[in-house]
DNA sequence: CGAATTTGACCTCT
DNA sequence: AGAGGTCAAATTCG
């Protein structure tokens, strides 16, 4: 992805189209990952397909975030690329500092007494992200919806949303979705808090799930939804370095605008042992150098040569592939 | 019938 | 006191 210097006019077309390809790319990635994964005929291979796939998303996504950003920045009404930076959480809603594995302390804090509900304290601070999506219930995790409320000084209500293992794990994650106008499609403002530390990460089930609600039902992949990074209202001037896009996939079906449903999304992105959403999630702040430290060993020790020209011609016949029947 | 969602009440923070 | 977040009973769905 180049950014040379043309016309105007031209750039203008020629950014266009790369923006459009490098969606298409993601979008192709996203929609047959599942397939290969199926195909990894070991936990390693899959591991390291997971690996790669995971890898190049985030790497497109990211793309796709500064293309946008840089471009798009003085022409509000274009399009622009779906994006995720890291919310410096609004005012004090960032949730307890717990990592993963963390006790849920803050729950067993909370009530003293009675069985009652509690506010996040300012006190807690774990990692919060926030973006714009068109889509913002396929982002690789199952959430339940266990509020919905209105709030000021917005037309729609904003829905509550935690880990649907939050009872069996203990997993606090928990996302905020609200619709931001009636666009078509309409744009929402997704909140994540707290890192998921269900770990419920069965590369296989995920992927068969993701064959069976996502892939298959995808009859029209939709390409990465449009938003303007600066509208958020987290502005952090470290864009874009920091827009580790968790990327929401960016491919669930189309929500008719208006109401938001309340529907749990099942894995696709997050799967596997290295690389979930938890991930991109803050902690302070992970950046991509990090990202790659982290992953390199585990690629890096899995399997042995032929494996990994096992992987370059699967993939790149994967990814020359239109549809699943060409592959 | 169990699981998920809805919705009004309740709690905490500002 | 108002706003935002969560709980939990009631309702709906598969």
């Amino acid at each position: 992805m180049a950014f040379c210097c043309v016309a105007p006019e031209e750039e203008e077309d020629g950014h266009e189209r790369a923006v459009k390809e490098v969606a298409e790319v993601y979008e192709r990635i996203k929609i047959q990952q599942p397939l290969l994964l199926l195909h990894c005929s070991s936990s390693r291979h899959q591991h390291l397909a997971q690996t790669l796939l995971g890898e190049a998303l985030r790497a497109l996504n990211v793309a796709l975030s500064v293309m946008t950003t840089t471009h798009h920045a003085a022409s509000p009404a274009a399009p622009a690329i779906s994006v995720v930076v890291k919310a410096e959480p609004h005012h004090h809603h960032s949730p307890p500092a717990g990592s993963a594995g963390d006790p849920p302390a803050q729950t067993a804090t909370i009530r003293s007494g009675s069985n009652k509900k509690r506010r996040r304290s300012t006190m807690e601070a774990l990692s919060s992200w926030a973006g714009l999506t068109t889509v913002p219930y396929d982002d690789g995790y199952e959430w339940r919806k266990y509020g919905e409320k209105k709030i000021n000084g917005t037309s729609y209500t904003r829905s509550y949303f935690r880990c649907t293992y939050k009872d069996d794990t203990g997993c606090l994650a928990t996302k905020y979705v609200q619709q931001k106008d009636s666009s078509d499609p309409p744009m929402f403002h997704v909140t994540y808090n707290n890192k998921h530390t269900c770990t419920n990460n069965n590369a296989a089930a995920a992927a068969a799930a993701m064959m069976n609600k996502d892939t298959i039902k995808q009859e029209q992949p939709v390409l990465p939804p449009l938003v303007e990074v600066s509208a958020l209202p987290f502005d952090d001037q470290t864009l874009p370095c920091q827009q580790q896009a968790p990327s929401f996939p960016i491919t669930m079906q189309q929500q008719s605008g208006g109401d938001i449903p309340s529907t749990s999304s099942s894995s696709s992105f997050s799967g596997g042992e290295s690389c979930s959403c938890d991930e991109f999630y803050s902690l302070g702040g992970i950046h991509m150098d990090n990202m790659v430290q982290r992953q390199m060993p585990a690629a890096s020790a899995a399997p042995a040569d032929d494996d990994l020209s096992f992987y370059d011609y699967d993939l790149d016949l994967f990814l020359l592939c239109d549809s699943f029947k060409d592959y």
